[in-house]
DNA sequence: GCCAACGTTGGC
DNA sequence: GCCAACGTTGGC
C-alpha cells in the first residue's frame, strides 16, 4: 500500500464535486515527474486531496480505483491518468500552515517542491495528516 | 497583484 | 550541452 498527495484548485475542482461526482479521471497532468507518481499508483492506494490557491489544505481522502490509463485529453505525448474515488472527508482540513509547523509534516514534497501536483507520502507522513485531521484546533 | 521557484523552449 | 527567455504554479 503507498499514500500520495494530489492537489487541485478547487475553483476547477473542489472536493464537494468530486464527492458528488463519485469517480473522476484524474487528468491534465503534463509533468513528467507528476507522471512518473500517477503512473506509480496502485489500486487501493490511499490519495490526500489538497486545495491549492483557495484553503491550502488537505480536505479528504480518495482510493485509487482504476491505475494508470491513456489520459483521454491529451492529443499527443504519452499522458496518462488514474481513476480516483473519493473514501472520507476530513473532519478538520490540514492546512499547509499546519504542514509548514509539523517536524513531520514539513519534509513532505508539498513544502519542499511546492510546485509539483501528484506526490507521495510515506506512511508516517500519511497517518500523521489523519491524525491532525482527527483532532480539534481550537 | 506580485513574485519566487521551477519547468520548458529555442538559439547558439 | 549550455543558458537566457519565457510560461506556469502557487504562496503571500
Amino acid at each position: 500500500m503507498n499514500y500520495w498527495l494530489v492537489k487541485q484548485e478547487p475553483t476547477v475542482y473542489s472536493w464537494d464535486n468530486f464527492y458528488k461526482d463519485k469517480s473522476t479521471e484524474w487528468t491534465g497532468v503534463r509533468n513528467f515527474q507528476a507522471r512518473n507518481n500517477l503512473r506509480a499508483m496502485a489500486k487501493g492506494d490511499e490519495v490526500l486531496f489538497y486545495h491549492s490557491n483557495v484553503g491550502k489544505e488537505v480536505v479528504g481522502v480518495a482510493q485509487v480505483s482504476k491505475e494508470a490509463h491513456p489520459d483521454p485529453t491529451a492529443n499527443e505525448g504519452d499522458w496518462i491518468c488514474v481513476t480516483l474515488t473519493p473514501k472520507t472527508k476530513l473532519k478538520n482540513p490540514v492546512t499547509l500552515v499546519q504542514f509548514k509547523d509539523d517536524p513531520v509534516l514539513k519534509l513532505t514534497p508539498l513544502i519542499k517542491q511546492s510546485r509539483l501536483s501528484v506526490m507521495p507520502l510515506t506512511e508516517p507522513q500519511f497517518r500523521r495528516v489523519l491524525k491532525l485531521a482527527a483532532s480539534s484546533r481550537e
